[in-house]
DNA sequence: GAGTTTGAAACT
DNA sequence: CAGTTTCAAACTC
């Protein structure tokens, strides 16, 4: 007869009679249930907790051997029974394993969970078992010549009682503990570790066996790893995604896109919400972290190594598709030819031989548009801005202050008086202006200023001071100031901070002028990123139209951007920042306060919303 | 719901 | 250990 053996109508029945026999550690496994339901929260339990299980019941197991031991089940020294402890739910039916399997006490690192799914990881488990977090049903299975007595039966590999299944001769019950159990250790004779978690726990420990995203985020590893061929590993076939974890070079997969980056496995994503927010953050993450220099890629992984390697890689070439995502990975495969794919993302030969635990990490599309130069010079250009901004200041406060003499007709000593004065609140943050500038820059402000007496110089304001101090190497003290000024700068700055009142708007004003112009830069940056994004979106989906060159190198961007750059070669600060490739990228900025933001320091309208945004 | 596909588990 | 078979879940229609 086949029949459900576990069925939910015995399912009262059959639990009281494990709790009543299993008494002693019933509170510790919970009822079959729960230990599935709260499988998917499982991952992230304490090592402590999870080892203290098998370590518990080692003594009732030892005791037991191959014997059938009906009274104390032995409970699967799985991570989510550990989830149980913490949620203790009524009736369950936790099975018993023979000790064989918690010899070696299995270690369940802290993992958090990519996805609510079963710690012991077995795939196939049905979606319906755990909606919104919460389980709702046990996964039943449908086993019809297993007896749900071998590892194909998901209840029986969970280590859990059928019920409520729709098995067809079912043994994995406790009326039939005897034939469980002996299925149990011809189980565990054939793999020792059958019953423990496939995913999370690991021969080299817990903490090889997680890698970190580019969010943050801890994922784990299937230790097994998969061995799908068909599937690309973005099925359910798949173990490791349906653990929701990315592949690892554990895995034995051919063709594999389940890994980090991959177009496909993002597009699995698209309309997730969730998931897709986490792809965003993890992008954006890498953004922040590997979007500067020629280094956008992470480490590109690594590890896998694939049977279908060459045939695979064969595909990727012709196919536009396949190109930034399993590009990557199959920079750990074949590195050898890596370069000349590697068009699309950029360059990242460097990085192809980097050899890290992640499989893949997120390049960002501002990669190769951003470099290392750019930041500083950057920064030199927000100096400049911050330097004119003083000196903005410093006329606006002195023609007022002209303009307020001669209406009262001050006497010309008075008039000294305030000017010494003056000197004392701003003069001497032209000092510091001059300080770091050279050149041009020093010919422009005596050009500008040529009735203002040379000490009349200001100091910058702290936070301009601190850009000044991160720029301090190579290129600002090569093209904008000498190692001299730099070393005057820095000690004007720290003898002449404390100033008045009005030093303190007037740095208040500079780093507004240079916040409000940094902000400028992001958005620039974020459009260009867009900008970039559509064409990578393009070219991925097989538009051909779209030159490959624009892409990868600085072509859309030189482009984009020249005019901007010409116009920027004509402003006024053009001599004190460094040339060039900062132009490409921040010139916008440049230009744009040259044409407009420095003659009119006080724009509250243009600088109000420089701190909500930044 | 039946049939097919898939890959892990089991077997040889 | 590799190849094959068995099995049940996932998937397709």
């Amino acid at each position: 007869m086949e029949k459900s053996e576990g069925g939910e109508s015995s399912d009262a029945s059959v639990s009281a009679a494990v709790a009543t026999a299993a008494q002693q550690v019933a509170v510790d496994f919970p009822a079959k249930k729960l230990a599935r339901q709260l499988d998917f929260t499982v991952f992230g339990q304490s090592p402590a907790s999870v080892t203290a299980v098998p370590e518990q019941i080692q003594p009732i197991a030892m005791t037991s051997g191959p014997q059938i031991v009906p009274v104390k089940l032995t409970p699967l020294p799985r991570p989510q029974l550990q989830q149980q402890q913490a949620q203790p739910q009524p009736q369950q039916h936790m099975l018993l394993m023979p000790m064989k399997q918690t010899a070696a006490p299995p270690t369940y690192p802290s993992i958090r969970p990519p996805k609510p799914e079963s710690p012991r990881a077995r795939p196939r488990q049905s979606a319906s078992e755990v909606k919104d977090g919460t389980p709702k049903k046990q996964k039943q299975c449908n086993c019809k010549h297993s007896r749900c007595l071998k590892l194909y039966c998901e209840c029986f590999a969970s280590g859990i009682y059928c019920d409520g299944c729709n098995c067809n001769n079912c043994h994995n019950n406790v009326e039939n503990e005897p034939a469980r159990r002996e299925a149990v250790d011809a189980t565990l004779e054939r793999n020792p570790h059958a019953f423990r978690p496939k995913i999370a726990s690991s021969p080299h420990g817990a903490r090889d066996n997680t890698e970190e995203t580019g969010d943050g985020l801890v994922l784990a590893k299937h230790n097994k790893g998969c061995h799908c061929k068909k599937s690309g590993c973005l099925k359910k076939y798949c173990e490791c995604f349906q653990a929701n974890i990315l592949c690892s070079e554990n895995c034995k997969c051919m063709d594999c896109k389940n890994f980090e980056g991959s177009e496909e496995r993002q597009a699995l994503f698209h309309g997730d919400h969730a998931n897709n927010m986490v792809y965003l953050q993890q992008a954006a993450n890498a953004a922040i972290t590997g979007a500067i220099g020629s280094s956008g890629y992470g480490s590109p992984p690594v590890n896998k190594k694939r049977k279908g390697q060459e045939l695979f890689f064969g595909s990727i070439i012709n196919d536009p598709v396949h190109r930034q995502g399993q590009l990557q990975q199959g920079s750990h495969m074949k590195s050898s030819v890596l370069p000349s794919l590697s068009s699309i993302p950029g360059p990242c030969v460097g990085n192809a031989a980097t050899v890290g635990p992640s499989k893949f990490t997120y390049r960002s599309l501002l990669a190769d548009l951003i470099q290392p130069q750019d930041l500083k010079e950057l920064c030199s250009v927000l100096v400049v801005y911050s330097g004119e901004a003083a000196k903005m200041l410093a006329d606006e406060k002195d023609a007022s202050q002209k303009q307020a003499e001669g209406q009262t007709e001050a006497s010309l000593a008075s008039s000294s008086q305030e000017r010494v004065q003056n000197q004392k609140d701003s003069g001497t943050e032209k000092d510091m202006l001059d300080c770091c500038s050279s050149g041009d820059q020093g010919e422009k402000i005596s050009t500008e200023e040529s009735s203002l007496d040379v000490s009349k110089r200001r100091p910058m304001s702290p936070g301009t001071l601190a850009l000044m101090c991160d720029e301090s190497d190579t290129m600002f003290a090569a093209s904008v100031a000498s190692p001299n000024d730099l070393a005057t700068l820095n000690c004007n700055t720290s003898s002449q901070l404390p100033h008045g009142q009005g030093m303190t708007e007037t740095y208040a004003e500079q780093e507004r002028i240079v916040l409000t112009k940094f902000r400028d830069c992001l958005n620039r940056l974020i459009t260009l990123g867009d900008i970039k994004e559509t064409k990578c979106s393009k070219m991925v989906r097989g538009a051909d139209s779209i030159d490959q060159k624009d892409m990868i190198g600085n072509g859309f961007t030189t482009t984009e951007t020249r005019n901007q750059h010409d116009s920027f070669n004509n402003g006024v600060s053009k001599s004190a920042l460094p040339q060039p490739r900062t132009t490409q990228l921040f010139s916008a900025v440049v230009t744009t306060a040259n044409n407009n933001a420095l003659p009119k320091v006080h724009r509250p309208d243009e600088n109000r919303d420089v701190k909500p945004k930044i």
